[in-house]
DNA sequence: GAGAAACTGTGTCTACCGGACACGAATTAG
DNA sequence: CTAATTCGTGTCCGGTAGACACAGTTTCTC
């Protein structure tokens, strides 16, 4: 009965035993809902007193599945993930594409996976089948294969960015009001950020997607093309 | 006597009262050991209690200098970053890419500064500046100023992560032994995966760096062009 | 100079957090 | 039927951020 680890939860690899009473949770109960109120009111906001309580049961037996709350947070990240799109043997600049756009949704539907993803931590199977399809799409490129996952890492990195900032965007009219504020109070020290603000904003964090999409998949073209 | 809110403290439009006794600690003081604390043992082993003891006051004193714990960080993190170099008078190119390394070095210098960058927060003038030196080097582009703020979050997006990746790859031995064995175990269902891993691994993550700043700036170069 | 006002640092208090541990009840293997 | 094992619970601990009252210090005002 030694407490199982994060991988093993991430990857399956337990079993129960049968002595004593059957269970009135489920591990896949616990990340459901952790998830749901994650959603809600945000990670900062997720307790194991609160999640408990959503769940009609006290803090403790949570314990009885998940050892800690690192554990839950990993299994809430690789759930909320979920699996990554079958892939569609178009080329591969399509093929990134879609999977720069399918992950950035998945991300932007919980924002709180992303600072999930930060730091030294066990993979999950989700996880790494996006890494798998990704992969998969970059197989007719030529590109080796430290440059496929450079490649990932590059894009993975973008689409993040943007997903946090999206969040920023939500309510952002307090928040452009005092930039503006304190660009006017101290504009006269940052004349180029003055001018790239005055010019005319089309769209917002959509935008900011897309283009460095293209600019990546450009700059990666270049590579490609010279290869072969 | 209302208490301060981090834009004043940032950008320091605040005065002391001329009443009272002078105060024994200074903002700075507090500041310069909060980041020396979190250099030294993380973000998350920052607290004010532990600050407090490393100053030699009690916990509720800091209280006296900054309102709480998200001011403290927002301080920390604009500090942090210190100003940006000048802006030497090269092509855009060469520009960016010193602007990308530069900060680079800064985040990896303090690594608990990247979970600081995200969400809704006040700006700080360094961290203006910062976007400030970026714009200034992509001046002569032709770039539209959405073009050039959508940019800098490109290259951003990547450096951070990269940065943060770094933090990861410091004590790596047991981590990619973990994860060898989760390959090995359930390789069958991520072949490409296990194929990009096993060809031979030049550099680390000073070269995703590398790489990813030249995909981008080659990208940036193919609609620079286009446009001139 | 005297008193009032304002400010500093401190001690106490609350509410919350993650988690260790012991215990009785439930269930099943032998 | 008994013993082993597991479940859910209650209690407890150390830690966190922060509110608040209070005493001492300094300075402005009369």
């Amino acid at each position: 009965m030694p407490a199982p680890t994060a991988v093993e939860l991430l990857w399956g690899t337990q079993q129960r035993g049968r002595r004593g009473p059957k269970p009135a949770l489920s591990l896949e109960r616990i990340v459901a809902e952790a998830i749901a109120l994650a959603d809600a009111e945000g990670l900062a906001n997720l307790s194991m007193q609160r999640l408990a309580e959503r769940l009609g049961f006290t803090k403790m037996s949570l314990y009885r599945y998940v050892p800690g709350r690192a554990e839950l947070t990993a299994l809430m990240l690789d759930t909320a993930l979920g699996t990554p799109p079958a892939h569609s043997p178009k080329d591969w600049r399509t093929g990134l594409k879609n999977w720069a756009e399918t992950i950035f949704e998945r991300y932007s539907a919980h924002p709180w996976a992303i600072e999930l993803t930060t730091g030294q931590r066990p993979i999950g199977p989700n996880e790494l089948g996006w890494i798998e399809a990704a992969l998969v799409s970059l197989t007719d490129t030529g590109l080796t294969g430290s440059e496929r996952l450079d490649t990932i890492v590059l894009v993975n990195g973008h689409v993040r960015s943007l997903a946090q900032q999206l969040v920023t965007t939500e309510s952002t009219a307090a928040y452009t009001a005092q930039l503006a504020e304190t660009l006017t109070a101290a504009g006269d020290a940052y004349p180029a950020t003055v001018t790239a603000f005055t010019e005319e904003r089309e769209g917002g964090a959509d935008n900011a997607l897309h283009f460095g999409i293209a600019r990546i998949l450009d700059g990666l073209n270049v590579l490609i093309t010279q290869r072969t």
